[in-house]
RNA sequence: GGAGGGGUGGCCGAGCGGUCAAUGGCAGCAGACUGUAAAUCUGCCCUCUCCGGAGUUCGAAGGUUCGAAUCCUUCCCCCUCCA
C-alpha cells in the first residue's frame, strides 16, 4: 500500500511518524470511514515532566487530533508502579504513590499545550483506575491464560535482559501483561481502536491487540514511531545539561528554543516535519536552503517548536533573546539569571564561584578549567585570570553583568 | 541449600601488592576552523588548592602489610549450573 486514503495515515507517513503498523489497510479503512476514531499512547509517570524524547509521541497525538480524531492520553498511574523493562538494563527505582500522583499532574499540564481536551475532543485516563483493583486470581484466569510464556520470553525487552545476563524481576515481567490489559480496557471504556507508541513498544502493543481479539473479539490496531536519533547518532532530547524538558520550570523557553536552534543541518527537515505543524509544502521550500541559509530554517524550527510547547509570546521572546545575544553580541533579560546580594558583590566574588553559581560550571575545578581553556567570558571579554574577583564595577548601566561559557551558554548576574 | 563466576570513575571495560586518581573506548566540556551545523585537529574530563600540593575513590565493614583496587575475613548484591 503506497498512498493511504485516510488523512491521518497519509500525513503521518509523509511526516516520518510511522515505523510499523499492524494491519495498515484495515486501519486505513477504519480511519477513513468518516467517524472519528480514538487512539491512545501511554505515558509512565516517572518524572514530573516529559522531555523531548516523548515529543514524537505527543506530536503524533496532536496530528491525530488535527486530522479529525480523538487522541487519548493514558497516564500510567498503575503501570508506573511496575516499571517498563523495555530498553532498560536495570529495574527502575520504585516510586511512591504520592510521587506518581504529583508526576501525573505535571505531565498532564504539558498535554494541555499540545492537545485540546473536552467533550468530543481529546481524552485522558489513568490506568491506576482499573489496575489498582485487579484481583490476582481472576486476572490470571481471564487474562493470564491468553499469554504464552514461551512467547513472552521472545519479546525484545525480555530477551535482551536475559542475553545480557541482566536481572529481570517477575514484577517487570508482568508489565506487558498489564499494558496489554490496558489496551483492552480502553477499547471497552472509550472505544479505543488504535494504540501508538515508540518502536520499543511494538511487542507490548501487538500483545495488547491480540489479547483484545482473544478476550473480546475486538479489532485493535497498533502503530509505532521510529526510534529517533540525531544525524550523528545521539539520543534525542539529551544534552550536556541533561534532558530537554518540556516544562518551563525545568528548562526555560529560551533554552528550549536554543536546543532546536542548534539542530544539526542534516536533521532540520526531518524535525520540521515531526515537531512543527508547518504544511509539508512549506517545509519542502525550506529544505532547499543550503549552506549558511539553513540557519533560517533552524530559526523557524526553533520558533515553531517553542510556540507549541510554551506559547507564541514565549517563543517570540526566546527568538528575540537569541537574536540579541548571538547576532548583536549583547545581552538580554531573557537569559538565565542569577541574583547576588549587593554586599557580596561589593566585597568581590571570585570568578570561579560566580561561574558555579550561574550554573555554567558544576564545581570550582570545572570553572577553573573553563577559565584556563579560555572558555569563560565576563561581559564578552575572555577571563584570563582564574583568581579574578568580580565587583560592582563589572556591572553595566542596566545593573547586570554577563557571563559566558563557551560560545553558547550565557547567564546574567544581577543584584538581588 | 550446594558449586562456580562477578561487583572498578556518567557508561563500557582494563588493572589483580608498590611506579594507580587508576590503560583504553564511548559520552561530555573548552579552544581552533565555521554558519549558534557537521567533520577534523588540540587540550581537559573525582574534589579542594596559597598551584608546591592536599583530601576522598575501585559493592560495605574489618584485617594482613612499610605499602592494597589488587591478599585474608565477614556481610550485601548480581549472574550461571545443580537441588
Amino acid at each position: 500500500m503506497t498512498e493511504p486514503k485516510s488523512e491521518f495515515l497519509r500525513e503521518a507517513k509523509a511526516r516520518g511518524f510511522v515505523h510499523q503498523i499492524t494491519d495498515e489497510a484495515a486501519l486505513d479503512a477504519r480511519l477513513g470511514c468518516g467517524t472519528p476514531q480514538v487512539a491512545y499512547i501511554g505515558f509512565d509517570a516517572t518524572a514530573d515532566s516529559l522531555h523531548a524524547g516523548s515529543l514524537v509521541q505527543i506530536m503524533l497525538l496532536r496530528l491525530f487530533q488535527r486530522t479529525g480524531h480523538r487522541p487519548l492520553v493514558l497516564m500510567g498511574g498503575g503501570t508506573t508502579k511496575i516499571g517498563d523493562p523495555s530498553g532498560k538494563d536495570t529495574a527502575r527505582k520504585l516510586l511512591t504513590e504520592a510521587d506518581i500522583a504529583a508526576n501525573i499532574v505535571g505531565i498532564r499540564r504539558i498535554f494541555d499545550k499540545f492537545l485540546v481536551f473536552g467533550p468530543a475532543q481529546a481524552l485522558s485516563a489513568d490506568n491506576a483506575e482499573w489496575l489498582d483493583t485487579l484481583a490476582y486470581i481472576p486476572l490470571l484466569r481471564d487474562v493470564g491464560r491468553h499469554f504464552s510464556v514461551n512467547r513472552m520470553l521472545t519479546m525484545d525487552s525480555v530477551k535482551t535482559r536475559l542475553e545480557r545476563d541482566q536481572p529481570l524481576s517477575f514484577l517487570e515481567f508482568n508489565y506487558m501483561v498489564l499494558q496489554s490489559y490496558d489496551f483492552v480496557e480502553l477499547a471497552k471504556r472509550y472505544g479505543v481502536a488504535l494504540q501508538m507508541g515508540g518502536s520499543d513498544q511494538w511487542g507490548n502493543i501487538v500483545m495488547g491487540a491480540e489479547l483484545g481479539r482473544r478476550m473480546a473479539g475486538l479489532d485493535l490496531f497498533g502503530l509505532t514511531t521510529p526510534l529517533l536519533t540525531t544525524a550523528s547518532g545521539g539520543k534525542m532530547g539529551k544534552t550536556a545539561d541533561g534532558a530537554v524538558w518540556l516544562n518551563k520550570e525545568r528548562l526555560s523557553p529560551f533554552q528550549y528554543y536554543q536546543y532546536w536552534r542548534n539542530t544539526e543541518d542534516a536533521d532540520v527537515t526531518r524535525f520540521l516535519k515531526l515537531f512543527t505543524d508547518l504544511p509539508l509544502g512549506e517545509i519542502a521550500k525550506l529544505e532547499k536552503l543550503a549552506g549558511a541559509e539553513i540557519n533560517e530554517a533552524k530559526k523557524i524550527l526553533a520558533f515553531e517548536a517553542t510556540k507549541l510547547c510554551h506559547g507564541g509570546d514565549a517563543a517570540t521572546q526566546a527568538a528575540e533573546t537569541a537574536r540579541q545575544t548571538f547576532e548583536q553580541g549583547g545581552s538580554s533579560e531573557g537569559l538565565p539569571t542569577v541574583a547576588v546580594p549587593q554586599a557580596e558583590l561589593a566585597a568581590g566574588i571570585p570568578i570561579l564561584d560566580l561561574l558555579v553559581r550561574a550554573n555554567l560550571a558544576t564545581s570550582k575545578s570545572e570553572a577553573r578549567r573553563l577559565v584556563q581553556g579560555k572558555g569563560a567570558k565576563l561581559n564578552d571579554a575572555i577571563v584570563e585570570d582564574d583568581t579574578l574577583r568580580v565587583t560592582e564595577t563589572a556591572l553595566s548601566q542596566d545593573g547586570t553583568l554577563k557571563l559566558t561559557a563557551g560560545k553558547k551558554r550565557h547567564a546574567l548576574v544581577k543584584l538581588g
